[in-house]
DNA sequence: GACCCGATTTCCT
DNA sequence: GGAAATCGGGTCA
């Protein structure tokens, strides 16, 4: 198989229609699948193929949305394809992208990417080389592409410092399990990933 | 205003 | 494989 570290030849960085994203939670999870993150930054674009995700559904007890909206989880009820970004355990930030309608506080949490181009900048974001581990889990893929909270609440379907684009690249054979790390509504497959990408976090063959 | 805990990562045994 | 690190938001007093 070839180096991964080639440059991807493709420019063509249009930003997802809103119109063109499924208006389902789970939907959109899977949607989301083999679509591209772009992030800008001033020393160049840096960009990943998104392999994994997981969806966050309406009455869902792991949803931070659940008990209605708050400060910190309002992103998540603006209409579908916003950034919500937060932090995690106090070291790690997430990406996901809001879901649903107005109002509605569901999103798609961005698990881990296929790094595309600026590579270098994210390993230099990363402190690390080896390009497995650059975006192979969520707070290893906002580090990599620089995201924190003044990102959250960004319009993803608008060119910026970053948003969603295709590419018209197939993904692979998509692969359905359960959500990692968490406890709650924890029997549920929202998770989707492309089976035999490296680039998955955690099991990639925890199917059922 | 104190206390609890999490959609994780990293390092150590 | 296991546990520590780390901090902001939510809950309750």
């Amino acid at each position: 198989m070839g180096r991964a570290d080639t440059v991807n030849r493709r420019d063509d960085h249009s930003p997802l229609a809103r119109a063109e994203l499924p208006a389902n939670t789970v939907s959109l999870a899977r949607y989301l699948i083999g679509k591209v993150v772009v992030r800008e930054l001033p020393e160049g674009i840096a960009s990943g193929r998104i392999v994994e995700t997981e969806a966050y559904v309406v009455g869902d007890a792991a949803g931070h949305g659940y008990r209605g909206m708050t400060p910190r989880n309002r992103s998540l009820f603006l209409e579908r394809g916003h950034a919500y970004v937060y932090l995690a355990y106090g070291i790690s930030t997430m990406l996901n992208v809001s879901s649903e309608m107005q109002g509605i506080g569901t999103g798609v949490l961005i698990r881990a990417l296929e790094p595309l181009e600026g590579i270098p900048i994210m390993q230099l974001n990363r402190g690390i080389e080896r390009l497995r581990d650059l975006a192979r889990g969520p707070g290893r893929l906002a580090q990599a592409l620089r995201i924190d909270r003044s990102l959250d609440g960004l319009d993803l379907c608008r060119q910026g410092p970053l948003w969603l684009a295709g590419d018209g690249h197939e993904a692979g054979e998509i692969g359905q399990s359960i959500r990692i790390g968490i406890s709650k509504d924890a029997d549920r497959l929202l998770r989707f990933y492309v089976r035999k990408s490296p680039f998955v976090s955690g099991p990639g063959s925890l199917n059922a």
